[in-house]
DNA sequence: AATGAATGAGCCTTCATTCAT
DNA sequence: AATGAATGAAGGCTCATTCAT
């Protein structure tokens, strides 16, 4: 009965939503749609109430004003491509640090696929509220998470990353995807791409193992 | 330190500075103190106009529409950011490679005082447009170029950094101060940050000098 | 006498008369208003919507931008007037092609009567854009249509006007009288003035009926 | 010396202008082909001092203001109209009515050659003020001068004009070579066309000659 | 006389939001 | 719950006109 932004549906397979969740389902879908086709510009929230085929005023009684379901939207984007990049990664990956590395590396890629317009809308307004930090803490956790996981391999990792560590890992790594998708480069999902991403992190991770707590 | 926009000085000699030029500088540094102050919410023509002192006829006189102004604003910031990591660089820095680089590192970090809020907002407007790359472009170049003369240091690199490797070493870079600077991180210009963002730029220097040729 | 522009009626059983509907006849009317008032220059959609007594985002919920208003407005002027016309020709008139051809200039000089200015104004909008043309199309073929009614009394027309002979009666005639409108002539609605453009009409005729299919 | 609009420069060929009439010679120049070329859109002070190569200071010193600029305009190109057609009457034209009508016809619609769209948007904007009628005066006189002069021929009329009469001749013909003009009628100038207004001309003049002084 | 930078009233239009039905 | 007509603050932008130089 849960009828307001972030409807964490936590309950897999109940078959019938009731009304409510398939309204506002339907609305972040079209607001979705609507941010990938037209971008920001046509992002209003007739336009979005339209492409959802409820009314503007069903629509509000959902969420409280565009900055609600813009959150939500995030909410549910992230939750999402989360979802993705770690049933991406409960498949393969040898056991090498490159390996494992490689392998979120190509999850993460992989997840920006499609809706980029959106995605990119979704972040900028996000970022343009004060929300910025909050929707980044969940993909730092689990870069974190990971990176942790990666360390933890035979000669790896001896002391937990610093958070400073775990900032610059896991931003560097966002921030070169990012761009990449942002400025639309031809070579995104390249496979030099890939290698120098890769390599980067590869390379910082054993830097850290070296040289962990002493000055660089 | 005469700021342009397109007032062509075709004026025959007037002995005191245009009226024209200074104007224009008056409007250039209201859109950034606006943009600052409220963010792009509080960005309007009219605003910037006041804050700036003139009417907005007078704007419009110089700049074409909204989009203009602001990527005036953006090349402006841009100038002036690049020429501040220039001139920082310009002083200090051992010879080592970790030398270059943290001084490079020290002078991007210390380019980003003053004025976040107007630069995060920049940004943004810029990528939304499809200006995004031209405006990272000097970035970038500036970026390669301090990469290749640090990798020309005895015993770096061989080969010039191909555009993938450019792209990663700028973006993994730019992308953690950025995020440090968006995210107001407080770790943000601590020794500790400083010293993480050096380890990962030289790791990834280090890898990409010795793989040179191959692949990772 | 309702008035339509786009308010589709789609709506579902709703017994009293919609809601849209009289809100757009009521912008229609008042923009018919305003421009009888003020003019060209006094009509402006806030305008309009103020005498309207509705807001000026209603106003642009029924109206895509200002030209559309202007076009609706012509569309009813004419249909408005072409209506009062043909119920005027409805009445007398006798068999003769004079007594045709009296009643016909009768009919559209009354139609004339009130608002002239908003009339001027919109004939006038109307030109300058594209849809001249389209708009005065109803005008010629309903006088080709009484033309040709006039011709086919006994001995006269025995074949139907060239699109050339349409044009020129018709303009010949709406041509006098709308200068007579315009330079607000004295003697408009004089027995002289009508006896002259009659005179005029059933000469046309006659000179087409003799010389039909011959160079004049 | 004369600075201000209606520059009526009677004496011929007077080698060298001085400054001040070839300047307001060059803005109505300018206007002219501003007008022409963007309509009365972008019909602006500013677009027409900077087409005629002056200052927007320097217009504002010969024209009170944009409507003075427009009235000059108009006279100018009225005067000009009526030159020549009077310069293609005094050509050929046999003796007959019918041949002299035609001769007055085609010099017309000779006269509409070129710049219709300044012409249109001149008469528009001469209506849209109160300035109608004088401006169709000199037109009126004109034409009523050569129907005297046709009426003059052997056999014709007896009896000067009425003044409805004039209005319903000059009108006639005039409205219809106007709606042509506006309508941008593909026949305008084909022969048929001619035929068509000469005819009507001629019929209304025979006509008129036949029942002077009875009630038609 | 000429210049052109500056002015600012006011226009058109959008869109988040409300509320009576 | 849902609808959608109505609202109106606010924004971008134009252009006739002025006036100091």
């Amino acid at each position: 009965m849960a009828r307001h932004a972030q409807p964490i549906e936590t309950k897999r397979r109940k078959p019938r939503q009731n009304r409510s969740t398939q309204t506002v389902a339907a609305i972040l879908e079209a607001a979705a749609q609507v941010l990938d086709t037209g971008g920001m510009a046509a992002f209003t929230t007739n336009a979005v109430a339209e492409r959802a085929g409820v009314s503007i005023g069903t629509l509000y009684q959902y969420f409280a004003d565009k900055n609600a379901l813009m959150r939500a939207l995030a909410a549910e984007e992230t939750r999402i491509a989360l979802a993705n990049v770690a049933s991406a990664l409960a498949g393969g990956a040898d056991g090498s640090v490159e390996g494992r590395v490689r392998a979120m590396v190509r999850a993460i890629v992989h997840a920006f696929r499609g809706r980029q317009r959106a995605r990119r809308a979704v972040l900028q307004a996000i970022l343009a509220q004060g929300a910025g930090t909050e929707m980044m803490a969940p993909i730092a956790t689990f870069i974190a998470r990971v990176g942790d996981e990666v360390g933890r391999a035979p000669g790896a990792l001896l002391h937990p990353l610093t958070r400073e560590q775990v900032f610059v890992l896991s931003r560097s790594l966002m921030g070169t995807i990012r761009a990449a998708v942002l400025e639309e480069q031809p070579f995104f999902r390249s496979q030099a791409f890939e290698d120098e991403i890769v390599r980067m992190v590869v390379a910082y991770l054993g830097a850290v193992s070296m040289g962990a707590g002493r000055q660089p």
